[in-house]
DNA sequence: GTGCAACCTGGAGTTCACTCCAGGTCAAGC
DNA sequence: GCTTGACCTGGAGTGAACTCCAGGTTGCAC
């Protein structure tokens, strides 16, 4: 099976060699395989993982609550509580993405309202 | 004019007393009316300020940003570069949006096969 | 067999955006 | 006039999530 170096592993993912480092003391990424000389060799399904956890990080989920998703997925009988815990995020993401969607409203509204202050002023200032 | 006290403002704004005299410090708020006493009197028009500061710090602007955009609210001719600068901003809204869009179907997606796997796994016990 | 880049560890430092605190002032009710 | 609660200031402290550092090891390329 295809193995990766640190730096693959952080290309890939999109975390920084610091944050694989991070994430693996932190419990949220099981300890990763080395090689003899005691570097690591990350997995495919430890990028698998990776890519998931960029999903979960990027929709805004708290290190606390990924750490709880890693330690949940060394146990094949938790899968109904990680069905629990990631409905409970994609809620959290639904209501932030409403959220973003209303202020996003009242910003082109803004937006607007500046813009035609700016044609006014023109018209004024032709008209002056 | 109606004016209001720091207690209401933070009330009706959603900043807490404390953000209000931090932003105050740091100039994204122009400096609030004082009563006799010294304390806070905000006018209808901060109000209206700190309604699109939390519009804007709630889609993510940096305080730094914010900042500069207060800057430039207090110079009547400023406003192609406010409009500039909440153009920019809008963009970069919009991509953080189709970020989460994408990442929200990611993370459905992994729901869905959680899901099946469940079912599949409910089934196996059923047989066996 | 030497140079050099990538990697290792434990721990300290950084950034952001607040949030809290101590010690004091002001104002309305009784 | 006294209590009480909201408010004031300057400055220190917090939590989250990294990020950086020093000092040392590994291993490939020449």
């Amino acid at each position: 099976m295809k193995t990766y170096t640190p730096a693959e592993a952080a290309a890939l993912s999109g975390f920084s060699l610091d944050t694989l480092r991070y994430y693996e003391r932190e419990g949220i990424l099981p300890p990763v395989a080395r090689t003899a000389g005691g570097r690591r060799s990350y997995s495919e399904s430890d990028l698998g993982t990776l890519g998931f956890l960029k999903c979960l990080r990027e929709t805004g989920m708290p290190i606390e609550k990924l750490r709880r998703y890693g330690e949940l997925c060394r146990d094949e009988t938790t899968v109904p509580d990680r069905v629990a815990l990631l409905e409970e995020h994609a809620a959290a993401v639904q209501r932030e993405l409403e959220g973003l969607l209303a202020q996003q409203a009242k910003l082109d509204d803004k937006l607007a309202w500046y813009r035609s202050e700016l044609e006014t002023r023109q018209a004024a200032a032709i008209l002056s």
